[in-house]
DNA sequence: GTGCAGAAATTGGTTGGACCATTGAACCAC
DNA sequence: GTGGTTCAATGGTCCAACCAATTTCTGCAC
């Protein structure tokens, strides 16, 4: 009966603080890469210890919202607002050539959907943002003769933003990262990836004719030659030496 | 040229104490629930000042791995190991409507290629496994004339599970999570997703006669009669009231 | 012995102050 | 300009206390 009665909060010092960090990002409008108060500022400010300060941008670094450099300043990464939902994933093992294959199951599911809801929203505007970025990925792969995972990634990103959503760039740039932070470690990238190339121009062909179900079927193909790549690689380098 | 120079790490106490309790939690065995030492004492045995410890544990708690109770101790909230890679999301805005099915969009992905897969991969214990949770379920929803969050979330993870890849049960539990700290706040379910009962066994029949396919087929009108759901409701009950 | 209230110990949370390490800007000699 | 030097600002670490919540122990009443 007498739920929903929340706990009332006699501590919660640092969540009091980034509570009102958030609101001064906000009301003076701070963006990714600007410079926020320093600790000692804040916690004489928020008239609160500089440890209890640092607790607070701890939590806001682990999740990535902060960069601290020692010597410089705290510094914004992400957008912040008040009413930010978190949602920390931690993949156990994923270190191995199986924690990559996962990895890129999920990106299968989420690229496939992308795309499909990309070609159902996306509006002139954002159409023509992501031809000119396959233009520039072609064009780079033709002076360089290979792929380019920079431009690549980036006609990616421009399909994930098109789609209308933001939580498909924020998830898939998390597994990007996994997935690079274990693939260039060794030997830098090889041939790989090279296959994948002509599925670039399919999928934007069927966003541009707002045909979700063949965009689907294309970034699937996508997928599917990376996976394929992939195999062929783990099987050649013998991956097990790795680490 | 002067490329993969990667910078050199001069000091990260925090993160060489994280290193080392994960190092003990694999060596002692220690499992969700249970106490590891005190503050004091890591700092102690460490040889680090216990700020430092704090800050660590911060990370930690902040990634919902631990979880620390004054007066009480710190305990396991998830199994650790030394190799874990972590991945934390910040979805901006999620309190409304519009990002309730945003999380949605993202659980249609998902739920359909984990449904695929896993009438792959799931071998016969897995589909026993499956089946009891949805006789669990449909008994439950006879008796009590109506859907029944729990026993319904029992079965979709058990077919997460059974997909192989538990990353799928990872992030749609964090989607699940959000769902529910939006949804059952007001006013507690009402008949909500009552039209996705029948679906979930044609998902199961999909999954026994391993047709990829057809189980991811079944898994999108699910989440579809769940969209609807959710937007009649919204209708009705004029949303924009709330927050 | 049992049960329970209160004291004591344990443990995370907070504070204030100190010092170290790194950074970046100002300055200076060449 | 170029290359050092100095110096203030800033995050990183440490220490020693004390506060607040929890758990455990103790001793008294019965």
């Amino acid at each position: 009966m007498t739920d929903s009665l929340p706990p009332i909060q006699t501590t919660a010092r640092d969540d009091a603080v980034l509570k009102a960090l958030a609101g001064f990002v906000r009301q003076e409008a701070l963006g990714p890469g600007e410079k926020l108060p320093t600790e000692r500022i804040l916690a004489e400010r928020l008239k609160v210890s500089r440890n209890t300060v640092r607790e607070a941008l701890t939590r806001w670094e682990g999740l990535g919202l902060v960069e601290r450099r020692q010597g410089s300043g705290t510094y914004l990464k992400a957008a912040v607002s008040p009413d930010m939902l978190h949602m920390p994933l931690t993949l156990a093992g994923g270190n191995d050539f199986a924690g990559l294959m996962r990895t890129l199951e999920i990106r299968r599911a989420l690229e496939a959907e992308a795309a499909a809801l990309c070609a159902i929203r996306a509006g002139k505007a954002e159409i023509a943002e992501i031809e000119r970025k396959l233009n520039i990925m072609e064009e780079a792969f033709h002076t360089r003769a290979g792929m380019s995972s920079e431009e690549d990634w980036e006609f990616h990103q421009s399909v994930y933003r098109a789609s209308g959503n933001p939580l498909f760039e924020q998830i898939i740039a998390a597994m990007h990262e996994l997935f690079h932070r274990f693939w260039e470690h060794p030997l830098g990238v090889r041939d790989f990836g090279h296959a994948s190339f002509p599925y670039h121009r399919t999928i934007f062909n069927c966003i541009a004719a707002h045909d979700p179900e063949g965009a689907r079927r294309e970034a699937l193909k996508l997928i599917a030659t990376v996976e394929n790549d992939l195999k062929r690689g783990a099987a050649n380098l013998k991956l097990s030496d790795r680490r």
